[in-house]
DNA sequence: CTGTTAGCGCATTCAG
DNA sequence: CTGAATGCGCTAACAG
């Protein structure tokens, strides 16, 4: 195979000068309209694309973007809403030039090996935080390290620059208050984990209260217990909640997976959703939307969580300044396994 | 910040020429013990890293590999599986010092214009295919354009190189099989579209008539339907069946999306998996372990899927040869939806 | 075993 | 508006 053209072969053939090839190809408009025709005529014939090595090698940056997820973190593989924020990061990155890498460090402790290198060696210009557990120590560590980063789903305890999340106040307060509405009283809340750090007034075990507050009643404090969003949580949640809370009526748990176990748990103590009890999930999965009954759910906008970390990160590596953090709002989707007593 | 260290800070520092630590870091044998100990310690010292762009350019290969995701194709996105793949493919890449870069091509069309991009300006030294409709078409302009592929799941029919994929025919017949030997007689089949190429002889539909063979039973034409990987194909070819197949007593559906619309199906017109109907889910994801009660489903190798395209597409991209296409076997998870009579 | 020279393909000076 | 010279950081080829 002959080796591809590059940019002094367009240049020949076009009678120009590399520096207008060049020119034309960025988009500089300083270059006579009759001049830039020629060099496109000849960039199209000889099927010219500029070497992204040789550009980066010049330009000092790679146009391109690392994902990071958290292999090893158990919860991470059960979550099939990680391909939705993947797919927007993917848009935003992609709308804006940049190609997307994947990083999957085996451990946790090998997150910041893979960073340096894939940062270091310029591989990537800066990379996008998956959620994972400890990730507010890790975070420290790239301030320290220079690395380039946007969290999504995540951020440490004061951090309010450079992360996406969803306002699980917002969504928790909203799911809690249609379950109040609808005439729960006694609603057990399987939260985020201990240690997940949310910005300041943002996690569902606030909105929760509010929604308690402002329908002038009182939350039982054995009503919330931190989950760790994985299917054997909810199941261990569950049962305590039914071994130990006389009354309960509703469950409202913070993520599909940690659902996934509740259900079984409920199911064993022969309680139906919607029927003998009532349960929000909290998420919208596909696992939920199968289900008969159909499960009442939160949908967290997942899709854009990521496009807005792509936008987010980008920003952050062309203008080199931090970015203030984004909350977004989820909604509630209605089905049938909340009981109405009205 | 100070510009980042390259070789030749390091050449200063271990007092040698940059080509002995070039030598060093590209562990090459012909270094003397000492110097290389003096140079490994002022690569630490300084914390450098080689520029892969400079490297890619000299070496003219990137040590990536592009992943390409069919958006667009509804049925992906629905598909749980893929991150399974992924994760392999990512595994596999990653033991051989390969990034994985991810490609999502808004369009069938684009589809050639991104992957154009990424191989010709160098972005990535070959790209894994993830199954989608048309690929056989794509597939051959792949090689008239010299675009170095392996396809994940699918090729195109008479391809018998850089393909990786699961034996239908074997797992299919595993399955039908089981169904028979627990009393089923009459089984109705969701395979793959028409559309989809597999190696010669392996087919689903195959297995299914070689298992009706080999019990000494004729299998009824009305009883193997193509189906579209999709939720809504799954849903009207069961509706289908029931209407059109007197004495049906066993479904066999060859992918979790058309199980959960076959599913549907079931429930509304009063059938129970495992009780007045035999149910085989052609993949074993979450939905079908969560589920009550458990669906005996077909597990496909998909991580090892995964995995095995990387090390082919790595194999490829270093031998510049082709490579004999894979074919994995599957396995039976034996749950509740299949009747025991016997 | 080690060093020197040259150039990968492009874009950034700085002149015209 | 356009071009010539230079070098990004690394390694192949060729000495020694």
């Amino acid at each position: 195979m002959r080796s591809r053209s590059t940019i002094y072969d367009v240049a020949e053939r076009a009678g120009v000068s590399a520096k207008t090839v060049s020119r034309v190809i960025n988009n500089s408009s300083l270059v006579a309209p009759d001049t830039r025709r020629r060099v496109l005529a000849a960039v199209a014939e000889l099927d010219f694309h500029p070497d992204s090595a040789a550009k980066g090698l010049r330009q000092r940056r790679r146009k391109s973007v690392g994902l990071v997820i958290p292999y090893g973190s158990d919860f991470v593989f059960q979550d099939p809403g990680m391909w939705a924020q993947t797919n927007g990061a993917h848009r935003a990155l992609s709308e804006r030039g940049y190609d997307l890498v994947l990083a999957v460090p085996q451990t946790r402790e090998l997150v910041l090996h893979e960073l340096s290198r894939l940062t270091k060696n310029r591989t990537v210009d800066g990379v996008i935080l998956y959620a994972m557990e400890g990730v507010d120590t890790l975070i420290k560590e790239f301030d320290r390290l220079k690395i380039r980063y946007v969290s999504l789903s995540m951020c440490y305890s004061g951090q309010d620059y450079n992360f996406v999340d969803t306002d699980s106040s917002y969504v928790c307060h909203l799911a809690t208050k249609y379950m109040i509405d609808q005439g729960a009283r006694r609603v057990g809340l399987i939260r985020e984990p201990e240690g997940f750090f949310h910005p300041a007034k943002a996690t569902a075990e606030q909105g929760y209260r509010r929604a308690y507050r402002e329908a002038g009643l009182s939350a039982d404090e054995s009503l919330i217990l931190p989950g760790e969003y994985s299917v054997e949580s909810g199941y261990e949640r569950t049962c305590r909640f039914i071994k130990d809370v006389p009354g309960i009526d509703g469950i409202l748990c913070m993520s599909d997976p940690m659902a996934m176990g509740a259900l079984r748990a409920l199911r064993e103590h022969g309680l139906t959703p919607g029927v003998d009890i009532d349960f929000v999930s909290g998420d919208d999965f596909a696992a939920s939307r199968a289900m008969w009954p159909g499960l009442t759910s939160i949908r967290t906008p997942l899709y854009e969580q990521g496009y807005h970390a792509g936008a987010m990160i980008v920003d952050y590596i062309q203008s080199g300044k931090k970015i203030p953090g984004k909350l977004l709002k989820g909604e509630l989707i209605v089905r049938q396994s909340v009981r109405s007593r009205n």
